[in-house]
DNA sequence: GGTTGTGAAACAGTTCACAGCC
DNA sequence: GGCTGTGAACTGTTTCACAACC
């Protein structure tokens, strides 16, 4: 392992049309003005939303091995990314890094932990308890990033009140029921393309405000929710183009 | 519904540093010229690959239902594109659409799908039979595009001989030996993060092109092996922040 | 009439390189 | 001496707008 980033060829993934394909390109708005200190600050390039996240996942575990501060450098070679990056990075921030010196990295996850909303607790639910689904409500790491998976939701009867990773599972049919009365943010959406429109509509009704979407379709759902496609066979499809364009 | 791609608000996903957090922005390097016709074209922008992942789903979904042509503000408002981002990406191509008509869709379907890299058999194995490898075991989908799943590989004893999806459970010592005989471009890595650098070497070791990668950690591998991110914990993060700036 | 393909302008993001600070 | 933060240059991508074509 060399010292620089040294230009190995990752490709930046997206969900579907998350890093990608939107036509609109622009940075995402936040509300306050640059670098508010205590808020969240916001005018954040989109790229740079995904390498903080990378940051925050290197930064916790440094803590937890009791380190205490790091420069540009250091940072940047954990997550393959060059110091100039991450110093714009980390500046758009708000500054909290020391000349000479480096970031202190407790200061570093508070910060990066409160841009990225964790900190604050969200109520997530899942739609589609398929093999992903459970796979879904198994993984724990959601817990520490401040999501909560509050329900999950099917529509197959022999799935319909068992219980998977300590979640009960609901029926699908009740899914506007159970969000009257206790209410979530973000919702998880895993279940084939041609269940996905129908169950996002609802979701939007209830005033679901973010959907992950596992459903290999592309949902049109006005502006007031937020998606981000994740779509295993296109990041399949991403892989093999990079590989076959290596060969030169 | 709208008719314009009414300007909603996906983020541009990646995996990991897929999309985002790469140092290197660049096109993808392909061999020939800018349009050769028969094999692979390119120098196509990174984003642009995604897209025409979307493309090619919707593309082979309306071929399946009869359709024979379309034009670009269709194509874009089924994949939330603008007409000219549609048509900027399938002339990258070398394209063929007709002017004052649009463009066929069986054409497209064969064009992107030789870009893409379907068309071509991938042979692909799973590292790390969890919940998330057995869902992708059990995941339909990856056949058509023409990625193959020859074989799985784990270190649990209770799974080693078991059969998910109809590929066989391997011992992962066994994996080296079984590069051996067996060659595979293209690994899944699906364990958890203390494993995964490990067993990425191994495969680079067997010539592995191409990983894509679930476990939450960065692999550092040098050029000759592309990798493409898939977090899930970051894109639930990407989901939070998109939500927590719009308002605004 | 309609729609593609593409220069040229606009924009976003990264890299460079260095002033400012420790 | 070392390292951050940032203006300025650069690179890559999207948008505009229209000529070429059906």
């Amino acid at each position: 392992m060399g010292s620089e980033p040294s230009e190995d060829n990752e490709i930046g993934l997206n969900a579907e049309m998350d890093s990608m394909s939107k036509g609109n390109s622009g940075s995402v708005e936040g509300e306050g003005e640059a670098n508010e200190h205590g808020g969240v600050p916001q005018r954040l390039p989109q790229p740079a939303v995904g390498r903080l996240s990378l940051y925050y996942r290197e930064l916790r575990r440094l803590l937890d091995e009791g380190e205490a501060s790091l420069n540009s450098q250091a940072l940047g070679r954990l997550v393959n990314v060059s110091p100039a990056v991450v110093r714009r990075d980390l500046s758009a921030l708000g500054t909290i890094g020391r000349r000479g010196v480096g970031y202190d990295i407790a200061v570093l996850v508070d910060r990066i932990g409160r841009v990225l909303g964790s900190g604050v607790h969200w109520n997530v639910i899942l739609v589609g308890v398929g093999s992903l689904g459970h796979a879904l409500l198994r993984y724990r790491g959601f817990d520490r990033l401040g999501f909560n998976l509050k329900a999950a939701f099917d529509n197959d009867p022999k799935l319909i009140g068992t219980e998977i990773g300590g979640i009960e599972v609901l029926d699908a049919a009740e899914l506007a029921a159970v969000l009257g009365v206790e209410s979530a943010e973000l919702a998880i959406l895993a279940l084939p393309a041609d269940h996905a429109a129908e169950i996002a509509a609802t979701l939007v009704a209830c005033e679901i405000k973010g959907i992950l979407n596992f459903a290999p379709t592309t949902l049109s759902l006005g502006s007031d929710v937020a998606v981000v496609n994740v779509d295993l066979a296109s990041e399949l499809q991403r892989l093999a183009f990079s590989v076959q364009s290596q060969k030169a």
